[in-house]
DNA sequence: TTAATTATACTCAATTTGAGCATAATAAAG
DNA sequence: CTTTATTATGCTCAAATTGAGTATAATTAA
């Protein structure tokens, strides 16, 4: 293998493609043949000679092998890292390294439901709608406190990602608190990579295949942040929707629950969406069909929502 | 060639390294050997058998071509497109592929000052501390409105990258603005990709090589909004310096003036800076020294400046 | 009819923002 | 030594935004 080629790798496009079911979002997955049973993200490979650029690619296998619809893609990170992929578990070839561009995603629809996978089965302590998820305090913040111990620098960073012992919950934080379970040896790919000896005692969520965890963790805080301030929630509604069903739906990929008056204001004050004079009915009183009101193209730099908070997030 | 090949690709890792030399941005550049003499940032091969990680990569080379510090170091895009780097015109392996990954890195100093590149020589249009820049009225909204004419899509984007005829003009759209530009023929990269059959009269900035351009975009569009959120002035700081010397920075970057009480208003709350005791003196009032409250290690995800705006900044 | 449920209109205090004036401390000029 | 230019910094205040309610309307189910 001469110097050249030691430079040339595989591009693996992997895809974090959500959509919202009910009220949880969920993930398209493929199932695991190894004895593990672990899901993965869909991923294909990148041709250069087929395909112009990387997105076009990523459509083409996607359009392919899920005949999904996906309006919304945007890329994420690209992951180069030796160890967070088990490659000594499962690569044969040795010779060839691969990088993985990971993508999200967004779908209107999710059919097929075994195929998609609940967000909150692989985070757990990310779903804080029903208040403080008991996992944090039962489990992850004190095995996190006893990894830290009097080290410093681990002690800041357990505070910025997990808001211990006085700072309050950041929603957009997902990887951050996800790297540093990993590193503490906190989550089952860390054990597959080699980096933890003894299993877990129990999971804290269900783990993925090699790094999908972490590109679903990149896609998350991607997402969490980017609805406060462009307005892709849009991008997972049907055409007609109530506006209920708009903060359920954000609700959903917060985390969080919102002020509804307050919510209601902000789609108001930046004019995101207008009625269609029709109603629905459910339950109680019929409400307002709306629609988005920019659906042609490239509405991806609009106002966006300006997410109203609840001020202490913390226990 | 079978499959397998067809898949295989050279990584390079591009690097905007930024700095500010007094009141300007300043971008690492290396010179270029062809006839155009056109700047092109530096990059270096990514090789996966001797490097973890791309960052790791990336620091490497780095240090071992400019012999720089770069404490903050950040991935922006992995570009793909073929196409969009010359192709035809330089590269002689046809048969090799390559990716490029961008890179953003923040560096205190910049010395040999022809090695670096000020950023609004590039990009004219994107400096608004004297006010609107001309060249935009005079040159750029003729020639792209003339483009859109009354396609419907072409206004909209028009609309929202460069704000007119109504919208306000938003600093953090800056690779927008350049691709709406490079896909009209407004700039030189366009001819040398053969998308532009005839040269453009008068240049639209200082053009560079390959998607070079396209990649500090990608980097002074990150910089700027991240700016507004996290506190990554201070890795273009020194360790002691005025408040107005942050706030000279930061209008640079910017490329617009902010109120210097309000400014100030927002480093207090945010509790970013600690006073050092010394003062400094120059011309009038001598200003008190400050240093950054959390130079230690991982500040990355700290509340950040929240940049006040002037209201109207069309016209 | 009544209760439960959901939608929507409106209010109000607290906070944040945008924009300004007033004053203080220095160097350079006269 | 006084004045002027220059920069720093303290303080004010109206406008806008946010957070957190209350009140009322229009339905279905009992």
């Amino acid at each position: 293998m001469d110097k050249n080629n030691t430079a040339s790798v595989l591009i693996d496009l992997s895809a974090a493609i959500v959509s919202v079911r009910g009220d949880q979002p969920v993930c398209l997955t493929v199932p695991d043949v190894s004895e593990y049973q672990t899901p993965g993200l869909p991923f294909g490979p990148f041709y250069p000679d087929r395909h112009r650029t990387m997105e076009i690619g990523l459509r083409q296998w996607v359009i392919e092998q899920t005949a999904l619809d996906i309006g919304y893609v945007e890329q994420l990170y690209t992951f180069g890292d030796r160890g967070r992929r088990s490659e000594g578990a499962d690569n044969k070839k040795e010779n060839e390294h691969i990088v993985s561009v990971g993508y999200l995603a967004l779908s209107k629809q999710c059919p097929q439901p075994n195929q998609w996978s609940e967000w909150y089965k692989h985070f757990p302590w990310e779903d804080w709608r029903e208040g403080r998820p008991n996992i944090l305090n039962q489990k992850i913040i004190p095995y996190l406190e006893a990894w830290a111990g009097s080290d410093e620098l681990r002690r800041l960073r357990l505070q910025q990602a997990f808001g211990v012992p006085d700072k309050a919950w950041n929603d957009e934080f997902v990887l951050d608190r996800y790297e540093l379970m990993y590193e503490a040896g906190l989550v089952w790919e860390a054990c597959a990579d080699g980096r933890q000896k003894e299993k877990i005692s129990a999971q804290t969520g269900i783990a993925m295949q090699l790094d999908h965890r972490r590109i679903l963790a990149t896609a998350m805080s991607r997402l969490r942040a980017k609805l406060k301030y462009r307005p892709v929630v849009f991008e997972l509604m049907p055409s007609a929707f109530t506006l209920t069903h708009v903060q359920k739906t954000t609700e959903a990929i917060l985390g969080a629950v919102l002020h509804k008056q307050n919510f209601r204001r902000q789609l108001a004050k930046n004019e995101l969406v207008e009625p269609t004079g029709k109603m629905s009915k459910a339950r109680g009183r019929p409400a307002e069909l709306f629609k988005f009101k920019h659906d042609e193209s490239q509405s991806t730099n609009l106002p966006g929502l300006r997410i109203p908070f609840g001020k202490s997030r913390n226990f």
